[in-house]
DNA sequence: AAAAAATTAAAACGTACGTTTGAATGTAGT
DNA sequence: ACTACATTCAAACGTACGTTTTAATTTTTT
């Protein structure tokens, strides 16, 4: 080993993580990914065998620390004495989705856009990323079932998912001139989550 | 000519159309185009000139009617006497897409999923179809402001952008199971034009 | 009907892709 | 030091890509 600041095998996730992000999955190369990755281009299939998993590996690294945090918080709101406001069973989804994603990014939020290229890609790619999420949306759903029972489940599900693309849109957008989310200072996500909050929350309630 | 049903170029937009939305630019080769078109390989550069013009010209031919539809509904809304709502404007803007992006779909919502892809491809798709819609865009950020003179600029600007993205979600999604858009029957539209608005309006306002 | 222009067709161009191979190198464990 | 294993490397594999070329064919014009 020369001198690589991490492990190939996370140095190869990392790069791939930004690649993916900005060119989708069809349209990074693995050879691009090995180029700026400085490893060679027999590493990939070495360590995860094909392209695809290595996608997978990045969902899967990113997904793990925002399901966590979520679950935690949501299990707070639900262990208090009173029902949780719709507000902040939405501050408990938003939050950890906007620091995780926000965080340790050496250049910009590539995490964010990353999350919503696997909204937009093609099977298998897209239920690979739904999987990793699936306990986490379930969960959200029974809460907000449970203080809205006047709402279908039908209708709790179509906007906890508009809720979602919400979320990725701005984290996609994050950084550009007219976005919400200005930067990745606490100061930053706390006033783009109280925003959002805002934005979402009478129509959650409909 | 065998006997396509329309002409060649129209054939490669429609199957372009489909193949873009459902896997994106670089998931989408000539090859495939043609193959499902029933054309000659060669026709897709005589006609076009290469992948990215094709990709400009569906673009062309999906935004062009919208724009118009749009921006006459805001006319409309403008020169009546009193100053139109929020959600008059939110139904002018939301009508026209759920109407032209599920009409003449032989098959389901493609042209949905098509505008999705635009807003997410990588340059320089992106900015064709940013440029496309420009007009509209700028139109309706000035009535807004108008009636919302106390929200800033940037505030109604990604807004606007969040509520472009719900639409494109909506119709992204549009015939699945827990949909806001059940099919692309006029009363369908209008319980899901409704829904919408009532979703989006409150969030509008602050 | 002949000439001109527009369109379609088949084949090949060079390039780049994901993947595989087999040898070279590094890293333990004994 | 030797063995066993894990990792890296350069090179090549077969395939598929966007594009170009040249000729055949159809359509339009005169």
């Amino acid at each position: 080993m020369v001198s690589p600041v991490t492990g190939t095998k996370e140095q190869i996730i990392s790069v791939a993580e930004r690649l993916f992000a900005e060119r989708g999955f069809a349209g990074t190369t693995l050879r691009s990914v090995v180029n700026e990755a400085e490893v060679n281009l027999a590493a990939v299939h070495y360590h995860f065998g094909s392209k695809e998993e290595l996608f997978r590996s990045v969902i899967e690294r990113l997904a793990r620390p925002i399901v966590e945090k979520e679950l935690e918080l949501l299990a707070q709101l639900q262990a208090g004495p009173h029902p949780p406001s719709v507000e902040a069973i939405l501050t408990a989804l938003l939050q950890p989705c906007l620091e995780v994603l926000t965080r340790d990014s050496d250049s910009q939020f590539i995490r964010a856009q990353f999350m919503g290229r696997c909204r937009t890609e093609p099977e298998p790619i897209q239920s690979m990323a739904d999987r990793e999420f699936a306990e986490v949306t379930d969960a959200f759903l029974d809460v907000l079932q449970r203080i809205l029972p006047e709402q279908s489940r039908l209708q709790l599900q179509w906007k906890f998912d508009l809720v979602i693309m919400t979320l990725i849109r701005v984290l996609a957008e994050a950084g550009k001139p007219h976005a919400v989310l200005k930067g990745n200072k606490p100061e930053d996500i706390r006033a783009a989550t109280e925003q959002l909050v805002k934005f979402l929350g009478p129509g959650m309630r409909s």
